[in-house]
DNA sequence: ATAAGTGTATTAAGAGAGTTAATACACTCT
DNA sequence: AGAGTGTATTAACTCTCTTAATACACTTAT
C-alpha cells in the first residue's frame, strides 16, 4: 500500500501520514473501508506497530481516519477532514496576514497578490 | 544592556536576538552607534563570545546590524531592515495563501478577512 | 612594530527533544 | 478461548542544536 523512501530523512511516521493523506484525498481509499491493522502495516514496512499507530493517530486527529478499538481503523468520509483543513488554514492565514500588516504591507498589495495567486490557480 | 531570562527555555542567542531587535526597532539604539564587542557582551551575560556572535550574525542577516571586521558591529539604518522584513513576510504570506487556496478557501473569503484585519488595525 | 581590541572559523562537547522499539494491557468478534 | 485489533507505558537510541574552547585574521593606536 505504501513504499518508504530511505533517502528521505523525515521520520517514518511522517512519511506514512503524508502518503496516506494523499491516498485518501485522492479518493483512492473508499470511505469506511478498513485500513490495514497497525501490526500488518508494521510488518509490511518492517517497522514497529507503534510507529504506524502514531501515524494513524495523527490521521485521526486530522479527520482522515476514525478508529473503533478492537475492530480497526477506517477511512473517514471527506466531510470529516475537508472542513477541518479549511479551518486550520484559515487560522494560519489570519495570523500570517496580521503579521504582514504589522510589517507594513498594505491591503492593496495583498489584494493584488491574491488576484495573481487565484489567476495562476485556474486550470482552464 | 540586556538581561537574560533563565526561566525562558529558548536558546540564549535567540533571546539576545529578540531583545536587540526590539531595542533597535524601538529606536533605543542610534543608527551607526557601536554595539558592545562580542567579548564584552559575552562577559556581561556570562556566556561564550561565540554565542553573542551567533546573535550578531543573525541580526546582520536580517539587516539590523552591519559589521566591519576588526572594528566592530554597528546599528544599521532603519531602511536596511524595514525592507527585508517586508520581503520576508510577503514571501511567507504568499506561501500560506497558496496553501489556503489549495485547501479550498475562496478569494472572496480572504478579501473579506483582509478587510476585517485592516479594519481592526486602524487606530483612529 | 607591537599590543590590545575587534570579528571569524573550526572543532568538539554537551544537552535535549524527538523517534522508534519492546512489551504488556484491553477490547471485539467468531 | 483464541486470534485479531487498538492502546498505554517505558526505555533506548539517534540526531540535531546549542554552547564552549581555541586558534586565526584584521584594525587601530601607541
Amino acid at each position: 500500500m505504501i513504499l518508504l523512501d530511505y533517502r528521505d530523512k523525515r521520520p517514518i511516521y511522517e512519511q506514512v501520514v503524508e502518503k496516506l493523506e494523499k491516498l485518501i484525498m485522492g479518493g483512492a481509499l473508499e470511505t469506511d473501508s478498513k485500513m490495514p491493522s497497525v501490526r500488518a502495516m508494521g510488518v509490511d514496512l518492517a517497522v514497529n506497530p507503534n510507529t504506524i499507530q502514531r501515524a494513524y493517530n495523527q490521521l485521526e486527529k486530522e479527520g482522515y481516519l476514525y478508529t473503533i478499538s478492537g475492530r480497526g481503523s477506517f477511512v473517514a468520509p471527506e466531510s470529516e477532514w475537508r472542513e477541518g483543513k479549511k479551518k486550520k488554514m484559515l487560522e494560519e492565514w489570519r495570523l500570517v496576514t496580521e503579521g504582514a500588516r504589522e510589517a507594513g504591507l498594505t491591503k492593496e498589495q495583498m489584494m493584488e497578490l491574491l488576484e495573481q495567486i487565484y489567476e495562476e490557480g485556474r486550470h482552464d
